[in-house]
DNA sequence: TGTACATCAGTGAACGCGCGTTCACTGATGTAC
DNA sequence: TGTACATCAGTGAACGCGCGTTCACTGATGTAC
């Protein structure tokens, strides 16, 4: 059974602590390599213990069940996927809205790109067998969603955000659940704008997804970053950003 | 090594055939219940032979091996899905193209919410280790696509589908990919419809995908098929097509 | 209509593999007095 | 500063499991003459 690390972190960590603080960021990095190379499915407790040069047993110091494993690596993907969402808008002044919006999902692109696999784990089917526990994954889980609503919300009470035309009226149990979502995220945003917002967000890992998981086919698209470009485009607009007022000299990634 | 069928299928199927064509059926009958439980990955040749009541060898006389296996269930998985989208969509008279194109998207949704782990198969995550063989999968893995951009198409000739407005420019490169697209196809629509299109072809995937794969997370939304309407409604504006001159008592499922 | 042969479905044993997890154990490292 | 004890990392063997795939075989079903 492995011992709790640390409960009250208050002392200085011992030499002891460092080592096994070390050896978890070592089965965590390898686990991340694996799942990399050969997808969740076939992460192995055993094939991580075989490259941390150690007896499969000894894997059980570190990490209760495979499960545990799993789930520390989904919290390791969701926050660097977050960190470089976060890095991306954060280059931008803030008032750029579309510029920001734009860097968003580039972001999230790059990195999906980059590391297929784990953005499928993400992403993608569920692993048969896995659930993620809601405690510890909601709120890495829930970064980027967060950061473009941060982002729309923004633009809205900027007077930047146009109300949305079209067709779509909001039902009333929809205005229910977006209402818990509003008071949840504290946003200031109505109903039209935030369904947009929900479909945006949606849309944007839908075109990310059928690019990484291959549903283009082979050689529809020569010009996959074009098609991105353009989508991200039609999504500001969907959104509602407004590109009238949009600093000079942005463009698209 | 497995007999091959029937390569000239000239004469009536003697009983021998139409044997070895039933147990081939209730193979990919089986092999679909397996997948659908336990997801592909966990999809296991020896399980299918248990349950077909058979020592697992013999299912080599049927199937080369699981990566075969997978192949039927792929090709039967898609052609499950473009029949009924199909269904759907003729269910409705062709000048009704928003209903048509809603018909699409919720035939799409109800049988990726029935069939989850089939939806994954196609959708999802790639499975680690199989690659699907272009020549027998293209044509039912693009069945939906087709549809889709029929339809838009046939709004387009009829001069029901706007021209979209906004930022985006379909930059050189893109419109190659288009062109070529659009000749393969047979299409008329013009590049930024086209490139629209494709965008709502994704978004809807993408919608579908976050409702199946459980990404919205547990309680968000209470009223999932009024998030899906409104989404449907916004995309048929993002198409382009035209509600005006809709059949009047057409509304969204 | 009957016989000789070819085809095919299914059997059962086997090979070799990797997996998750448990358990009693040996030494090394830390801690209390 | 030294000693006795507790903690912890890692070992090695084992349990029980399921998998894909091959192979020589037995019988039943079809086909040619």
């Amino acid at each position: 059974m492995p011992q709790n690390p640390s409960l009250p972190s208050t002392k200085p960590p011992t030499p002891r602590e460092r080592a096994r603080a070390r050896t978890i960021e070592d089965i965590v990095r390898l686990g991340r390599e694996h799942l990399a190379l050969h997808g969740a499915a076939a992460l192995s407790l055993r094939a991580v213990a075989r490259d941390l040069g150690v007896v499969s047993s000894a894997v059980y110091r570190y990490v209760e069940n495979r499960e545990e494993l799993l789930t520390l690596l989904l919290i390791d993907a969701y926050n660097e996927l977050g960190d470089e969402v976060d890095a991306a808008v954060a280059a931008l002044p803030e008032a750029d809205f579309s510029g920001r919006f734009n860097a968003l999902g580039s972001a999230v692109r790059r990195w999906a790109l980059r590391e297929p696999a784990r953005y499928g784990l993400l992403f993608g089917s569920p692993v048969p067998g896995y659930r993620a526990p809601a405690e510890r994954t909601t709120g890495p889980g829930t970064r980027v969603i967060y950061a473009l609503m941060a982002l729309l919300d923004g633009a809205y009470r900027a007077g930047r955000l146009a109300a949305p035309g079209g067709r779509a009226a909001v039902a009333v149990p929809l205005a229910a659940d977006l209402e818990r979502i509003r008071a949840g995220m504290g946003l200031a945003v109505p109903d039209g704008l935030l369904a947009r917002g929900a479909l945006v967000w949606t849309s944007l890992f839908g075109a990310i997804s059928f690019e990484v998981f291959g549903q283009y086919g082979a050689d529809t698209f020569a010009a996959p970053e074009e098609l991105f470009a353009h989508h991200l485009a039609a999504l500001a607009d969907l959104a509602g950003l407004d590109p009238s007022a949009d600093p000079a000299g942005r463009r698209p990634e």
